[in-house]
DNA sequence: CGTCTCTTTGAAACGCGTCAATGGCTGTGG
DNA sequence: CCACAGCCATTGACGCGTTTCAAAGAGACG
């Protein structure tokens, strides 16, 4: 199953349409570690991220946490939310300085309607992001800790620079275990043995990946 | 987080445009064991089970099974599918004889348009769907098997006999590791365990829960 | 320069998967 | 009608992957 490059909302819309479904969202910015949402709160508005980066997550009653889902630059969140406007079903906190640009629901219902192209893009999104969590479910319930935070860290690399590695900023061991769905220390052993493999360079708040192929098939391996 | 109790498709509609709705769809029975259709075939309709109960699984390169959803009466399913045209993410076979309806693309796209309640209620479902995977896959990273076979067992329990009684019928215990994302012997000693305990009363693809309270607080102790 | 978060590493315990073998129930066909 | 094949279930033994607990080091930030 490929992997696509999360569709924008706004594709294949003629310029003078897309500036007007913009305007009609409003701009917000937030700082590093701010709350956009509670899990559990009324759903307000379909938000969009333009440039940072947001984490979707959900903390046990035992207090664990999960990572359902990190949204980067051109990333909807929150959409299933707004069209079916009951609650947020997760926490979405800032991993960095953000740009949001916020639809509140009547306007985002009116927009949906007049714009069916609109309207099948947020669908496609919905049904992307719907298929990434049957994945990640079918990952947890049957693959190894170590495949599951390969495939983590693959989903949270940025894109390759010139030398051809990939870096995933801002991502603490902490972070990786939240979205395999494993421990803290796990992930940090996992990265200590990849590190002599020279399978990835690993740091305080960040991965770099010289090559990310190696990677791709310890995730996709089928022992 | 409350269960609803999945509300139809057709909640709130006028008789006459119910019946419009259901007449545009086209009525299908299929044998035990039958397949609708496999995950990754292009996406043809959207189907909802009148009578009898679909299994909703995905299988791994390795040959492990996973069910994503049991569907029963009056339940959607592969309605994002059909939302955003794309494949099938999972495999949906009988797990007893059934009835289904299903609408093609094309009709179920004009329906939606020509009728919002109806657009609304299919939304509403994906989304209550949507937040059962996040629920599940929260609770596979998060809580040990036992647990997590006891809300698996929960979400399979039919309603309430005479003597207070539910039982899970054609439930084998293969299907309830599958759910739970355990394995068949595990599933198999939790039974036996419980049994000794007189929580629960297994058979033969079956399991008869005497008391479901008991196991609603095993499935939610956050211990 | 102290505090806080992130990280590493060891040692021990344990849950659960894996393998193997057996027995029972069901439906089918000779 | 009985025997066989096939699926479903049970149970023990074993081993390994992971979690858990504890302690300490290192980078970042005010």
């Amino acid at each position: 199953v490929g992997r696509e490059p999360a569709a924008g909302v706004l594709e294949g819309l003629d310029p003078a349409e897309a500036r007007r479904i913009l305007d009609a969202g409003r701009p917000r910015a937030v700082r590093k570690g701010a709350t956009i949402f509670r899990e559990g709160e009324p759903a307000r508005a379909m938000h969009l991220v333009e440039a940072g980066r947001i984490r979707l997550g959900q903390v046990t009653a035992a207090g664990d946490e999960v990572v359902v889902r990190m949204a980067g630059p051109g990333e909807l969140f929150a959409a299933v939310a707004a069209l079916d406007g009951r609650s947020y079903p997760f926490t979405a906190t800032a991993a960095e300085p953000t740009r949001l640009r916020e639809w509140d629901l009547s306007v985002l219902a009116e927009l949906l309607r007049a714009c069916p192209r609109f309207q099948a893009n947020v669908l496609g999104i919905v049904g992307i992001h719907a298929r990434e969590m049957l994945d990640r479910f079918r990952e947890l319930a049957t693959e190894p800790a170590p495949q599951r935070i390969a495939r983590a860290l693959l989903r949270l690399l940025g894109p390759p620079g010139p030398s051809g590695e990939r870096v995933a900023e801002g991502v603490t061991r902490r972070d990786l275990a939240a979205m395999a769905g494993t421990t803290l220390y796990t992930a940090s052993r996992v990265m200590a043995a990849w590190q002599r493999e020279d399978l990835v360079r690993p740091g305080r708040g960040r991965v770099v990946v010289p090559s990310a192929a190696r990677l791709v098939e310890l995730a996709e391996a089928r022992a």
